[in-house]
DNA sequence: AAGTCGGGGGA
DNA sequence: TCCCCAGACTT
């Protein structure tokens, strides 16, 4: 009861001010925290200010195209969210005219909406007491009570749910999930926290013993795995070039990118152009191949770095469609190929 | 239970 | 470098 009083009386003194924070519309709500997801407020924000403004309700987002939801989530990252994003939409207003689930148990069953997010809306506008447990809370919750389960461990996830579920309160569930979330963003920290002024040190088990630094505890993930990735950049007398929508599982699903040849390890200039001759785009044809990056472009992803070259490749014409070059913004891309498009200056 | 899915930022 | 971020889904 103190903890709860506790942080709900910081959040009401130093709480920032965000668009969401101004509503109670699920639409919103939903929209935000989807975007939110492994994501800080600060990069969030000017993504959820661009769907708001496109899509001001579930119905024009339900009535785009996801190749156009997806360009306007270009650069997020976990594109999943946005294909979720948009499958729920339409669902949402298809099925249910445009009306949302009201409550933790069926917001669950939402598309891309798991035990976070449905907490996060049924408390927020419904008043339902459901505890929201995400990286903030996780890491107050194991400091202050002094708690070393791996928060990324199924038995972490079930203990913190259920102490975060016996401390909410139930007068105001909404006030206090997001009092302990912004708490463990601003004041909380992971590193370097404000123990000194911290209104909660005096009960915090991690602060009294000098464990700040060892809490929350994590399992650690394995490294990443090395990959080489080499773009074929065409470009044709007529001003067209290739790009190919990513199909199937993997990552950047239904994002665009050049032609690409993965490789097991880096390649030089001629190895490359014996490599690629035969390939079906260039059999047949004659063309000029360059590198464009001196030296491989290092793409660190969660899981994977990508080692990568765009080789420029002049053309008479290509051997297939392709596009106009000066159309090739309107496609969604990884930010690996954005980058590449705007240093190279297409147009 | 472990792996996969992005990209940015802090120390 | 390594870690973290208003996590969810697949294997």
């Amino acid at each position: 009861m103190i903890f709860s009083k506790t942080l709900t009386n910081w959040y009401s003194n130093n709480k920032r001010i965000l668009p969401w924070r101004e509503t109670t519309n699920p639409y919103y709500i939903w929209l935000s925290e989807i975007i939110l997801q492994q994501t800080q407020v600060s990069q969030g924000l000017p993504y959820y200010d661009a769907f708001v403004a496109k899509y001001p309700t579930i119905f024009d987002l339900a009535d785009a195209n996801e190749s156009e939801v997806l360009k306007l989530w270009q650069g997020l990252g976990y594109y999943s969210r946005a294909r979720n994003l948009h499958t729920t939409a339409k669902y949402v207003a298809d099925e249910l005219k445009g009306v949302f689930p009201n409550t933790y148990k069926e917001l669950l069953k939402l598309k891309g909406v798991g035990d976070y997010t449905a907490s996060a809306i049924a408390s927020i506008c419904f008043n339902e007491a459901a505890a929201v447990v995400d990286g903030n809370v996780y890491r107050v919750l194991s400091r202050y009570f002094g708690i070393d389960t791996p928060i990324n461990s199924s038995k972490g996830a079930k203990e913190f749910k259920q102490l975060a579920q016996e401390l909410i309160d139930k007068k105001d569930p909404a006030e206090f999930n997001q009092a302990i979330m912004e708490f463990g963003a601003i004041q909380c920290k992971p590193k370097n926290p404000y123990c000194n002024i911290c209104p909660l040190n005096e009960g915090c088990i991690a602060f009294n013993k000098n464990r700040i630094n060892d809490l929350p505890v994590k399992i650690k993930s394995a490294k990443a795995k090395k990959k080489y990735f080499n773009f074929l950049v065409f470009i044709s007398e007529d001003q067209k070039t290739i790009l190919e929508k990513r199909e199937g599982k993997g990552i950047w699903q239904n994002l665009y990118q050049f032609p690409l040849i993965e490789i097991e390890k880096n390649i030089d200039s001629k190895n490359f152009k014996k490599q690629i001759e035969s390939d079906d785009l260039l059999k047949n044809t004659s063309f000029e191949l360059s590198l464009y990056n001196k030296e491989p472009i290092v793409h660190k992803l969660s899981h994977q770095h990508l080692y990568t070259n765009f080789w420029i490749i002049n053309v008479e014409r290509l051997a297939v469609k392709g596009i106009s070059i000066h159309k090739i913004h309107e496609y969604a891309v990884p930010i690996l190929i954005g980058n590449f498009i705007e240093s190279f200056n297409f147009d």
